[in-house]
DNA sequence: CGAGAACGCGCG
DNA sequence: AAAGCGCGCGTTCTCG
C-alpha cells in the first residue's frame, strides 16, 4: 500500500479537504519539546487517505499550516498531550481524540506505549528502532517515511479497534480525559518554584541527624556484622544469627523472599520486645536512621539537583493521565505527588520535615490551593445512595460518629483515649472503602479477629446501603468481567479477579478522579478566560499541579483572592457535574500562602 | 555491566 | 477460598 507525500500547501489542503472524520495523526519532531524543535513530519491516516507531510519542503513549516487542522477531525492520535504542544506552540487548539483514553474508558487505565497497544490490542509487533532517527536531515531515507506512515497506520487501526468495542458511555469517560490535556500541559510547563537555598539548609539538618543516628547503629553494630546500614539482607542475615528462636518466630518476614522484615514498623514492634536494653535502643536508632535515610534519598540533593538543572529553578514533574488502573493520574519525574507533608520527623523531637516549605511562589506571587474534604467517603455514600453515611460525611465527622458508637457514648477529640478512638474508626471506614475483611482489619488495627469483626458488623448495621454497594460491584464484575464506573467508563477485573478489595475500591477512586477531571477541565477554561479578559496576569497566573484531591494554583498576591474563588466554584461545580443536587457543605477547603506547607 | 526483582516508604 | 486500594522512586542484590 502506498502513501501520499506532501511536500507543498495546496497538496496539503487537498489532502485535509478529506480530514472531515476521525482521522490519525503523528508527528515525527526534530526534538521532544517545542521551544528548541519543530514538526518534520506529519502523517495523516483514514478510511481514504494516507499520506506524509513534510514541513521542511513547505514555507513557514508547521507553524504555518497548524490552523488548516482547526474544525476537522477530529484527529486521531497516542498521547494527546505529545501532538497538543506543538499545536498549542503553532497558537491552535484542534478537537483530538486520544486513542490510549479509548483503551483507557473501556479497560481500565495504566501507562504503556504505543507499541504495547499494537502488541495487546492489534496482535502485532510495532518497530521502533527509526523513532531516534534524524528527523531535521535535509533528505529524509525511505525508511524513515515507511516508519512514520506506519504510525498513522495503526493509529487508526487502533481507533477502529477501540470504537468497535466501547459505547457512547465509554466516550464520555475516555472525553472526560482528553478534556484534561490543556490543564495538564499548563502545569507540566509551569513546574514548582523551589527555594534552593532553604532546602539546601533543611538537606544538612537531616544529614546532621542521619549522621548521629549512624553513630548510634555504629556502637552497638559494627561493619564486621552489617557492612551497609541501607541493606536490608545484611541485617536479615545478622539478626538471625543473634536472636534466638522465639524472637525470629514473631519477626515479620518479606513477602517473596521470606527474610526478616526490615520495616520501621517492624524495627519498631521488635524493640519493644527489649524494654530497656541496649537492642533496644539500637532497634530504635536503626529505625529512625532509614527514615531520614529516605528523606534524603528520595526529597534532599535530587530535588534541588532538579530545580538547579532548569534555567528558572522550577521543579517540572509530569502529571501522567489516567495513569492508576482507575484512571487516577500518577506523578514522576519527580513524583510531586509524594512530597511529604510538614510534619514532626519523629515524634519524640521537635523536628520538622518542612520539605513543602521549600516549595514557593515567587517574590509577589502566592500558591493557592483547595482540597476536597473526605472526597472518597462522600462519593461512596452518593454512588450507594446511603443517606446516613452522606449525612456523617457531610455535616459531622465520620470518623468520631463511628468512634462514639463502637465506645457506646460521645468522645472527646482532644482527650488520648478519644483521640486514639477516632483514629481507630478511621481504620475502620478505610477498611470498607479498601474493601478489607476482618482479617485484614485486625492486622492493620492491631487488633482481635472478633473485635475487628464487631467493628464492620457495627458499620454494615450503620450504613447499609454503603456496606452492600461493594458487594453489588462485586456480583457485576463476577458475572461479566467489568466494573462499571460513575462516568460510563468500565474497568476489566476478569471473572477470576473480582476480589472484594477492588471490587469496593475501584468505584470510589474513579467517581473520585472523575470529579477532579472535571474540576481540571473547568478551572483551566476559567482562568483562560480571566487572562484573556486582563483580570489575571497572563504569564504570572498558572496551574502547578493535582494532588489526587487537591489543585495548587500560582497567582499574583493581589489576584490571589480572585483565583482562590474561581478555584472554589470551579471545584464545587465539577462535583456537581457528576453528583447533580449533592450537598456541598464542607466539600472543599482551602487556601492561600507564601508556600505549599503554609496555606492559611 | 545492565536489567530487573525485591523491599521499603513517601503521598492520596 | 481469601481479600485493605492506587501510585513512583531509591537502594541493594542477583542473574545472565
Amino acid at each position: 500500500m502506498t502513501y501520499d507525500l506532501i511536500l507543498d500547501k495546496a497538496a496539503l489542503r487537498r489532502a485535509l479537504a478529506l480530514c472531515t472524520k476521525p482521522t490519525a495523526l503523528d508527528f515525527e519532531t526534530t526534538s521532544l519539546r517545542p521551544i528548541d524543535g519543530r514538526v518534520r513530519l506529519a502523517q495523516l491516516r483514514n478510511d481514504e487517505l494516507r499520506c506524509v507531510v513534510d514541513f521542511d519542503q513547505i514555507p513557514g513549516g508547521f507553524a504555518a499550516c497548524a490552523g488548516l487542522f482547526l474544525g476537522l477531525g477530529p484527529w486521531v492520535v497516542f498521547n494527546s498531550g505529545f501532538e497538543m504542544r506543538w499545536f498549542l506552540a503553532a497558537g491552535a487548539a484542534p478537537d483530538i481524540i486520544d486513542v490510549g483514553h479509548l483503551r483507557r474508558a473501556r479497560m481500565g487505565g495504566g501507562r504503556f506505549s504505543l507499541a504495547d497497544m499494537v502488541l495487546w490490542d492489534l496482535e502485532k509487533v510495532l518497530e521502533k528502532t527509526e523513532q531516534v532517527s534524524n528527523w531535521a536531515a535535509p533528505e529524509l531515507t525511505d525508511a524513515q517515511l515507511e516508519y512514520a506512515i506506519k504510525d498513522a497506520d495503526v493509529t487508526f487501526e487502533l481507533y477502529q479497534h477501540w470504537t468497535g468495542k466501547t459505547t457512547a458511555a465509554h466516550d464520555r469517560a475516555a472525553q472526560l480525559l482528553d478534556d484534561m490535556t490543556l490543564g495538564v500541559i499548563e502545569m507540566e510547563e509551569a513546574g514548582m518554584l523551589l527555594d534552593r537555598r532553604a532546602h539546601r539548609d533543611l538537606v544538612r539538618r537531616w544529614e546532621e541527624i542521619r549522621d548521629e543516628l549512624a553513630t548510634q547503629v555504629r556502637s552497638l553494630i559494627p561493619e564486621e556484622d552489617v557492612a551497609n546500614l541501607n541493606s536490608n539482607p545484611q541485617f536479615s542475615d545478622f539478626f538471625s544469627r543473634i536472636f534466638p528462636d522465639r524472637v525470629l518466630s514473631v519477626w515479620p518476614k518479606t513477602e517473596k523472599t521470606n527474610q526478616l522484615e526490615i520495616s520501621g514498623e517492624a524495627l519498631s514492634k521488635m524493640a519493644g520486645l527489649f524494654p530497656g536494653t541496649p537492642i533496644e535502643t539500637a532497634l530504635d536508632a536503626l529505625s529512625r536512621y532509614r527514615k531520614i535515610q529516605k528523606y534524603l534519598s528520595s526529597f534532599g540533593q535530587t530535588v534541588i539537583d532538579t530545580a538547579a538543572r532548569s534555567a528558572d529553578g522550577r521543579v517540572r514533574a509530569r502529571f501522567n493521565v489516567g495513569a492508576a488502573r482507575t484512571c487516577r493520574f500518577s506523578s514522576s519525574g519527580p513524583n510531586l505527588q509524594q512530597v511529604p507533608r510538614d510534619k514532626k520527623l519523629f515524634a519524640s523531637d521537635d523536628d520538622q520535615t518542612r520539605v513543602r516549605k521549600s516549595f514557593i511562589a515567587p517574590p509577589g506571587s502566592l500558591l493557592v490551593s483547595y482540597d476536597y474534604s473526605a472526597i472518597e467517603m462522600r462519593v461512596l455514600a452518593l454512588l450507594s445512595g446511603d443517606d446516613q453515611l452522606l449525612h456523617d460525611v457531610v455535616f459531622g465527622d465520620v470518623h468520631s460518629e463511628v468512634a462514639a458508637v463502637i465506645a457506646g457514648h460521645k468522645i472527646d477529640k482532644k482527650t488520648p483515649e478519644g483521640k486514639a478512638a477516632r483514629s481507630a474508626a478511621k481504620g475502620v471506614s478505610f477498611g470498607i472503602i479498601y474493601g478489607s475483611a476482618a482479617g485484614g482489619l485486625s492486622i492493620t488495627m492491631r487488633t482481635t479477629l472478633e473485635k475487628a469483626q464487631s467493628y464492620i458488623d457495627f458499620w454494615a448495621a450503620r450504613y447499609p446501603r454503603a456496606f452492600a454497594y461493594r458487594f453489588l460491584m462485586q456480583e457485576e464484575a463476577q458475572s461479566t468481567g467489568f466494573l462499571t464506573m460513575n462516568d460510563g467508563g468500565t474497568i476489566y477485573l476478569g471473572k477470576k479477579n473480582a476480589d472484594l478489595p477492588k471490587c469496593a475500591n475501584y468505584p470510589v477512586q474513579r467517581a473520585a478522579l472523575s470529579v477532579m477531571a472535571r474540576a481540571i477541565t473547568r478551572h483551566k477554561a476559567t482562568l483562560d478566560r480571566l487572562r484573556g479578559s486582563g483580570e489575571l496576569d497572563r504569564d504570572r497566573t498558572m496551574l502547578l499541579a493535582t494532588i489526587h484531591d487537591a489543585l495548587i494554583d500560582e497567582a499574583l498576591e493581589d489576584q490571589a483572592e480572585i483565583v482562590k474563588q474561581a478555584m472554589a466554584e470551579d471545584m464545587t461545580q465539577a462535583y456537581l457535574d457528576f453528583f447533580p443536587g449533592a450537598p456541598t457543605d464542607n466539600l472543599i477547603e482551602g487556601g492561600v500562602g507564601p508556600n505549599w506547607a503554609d496555606l492559611g
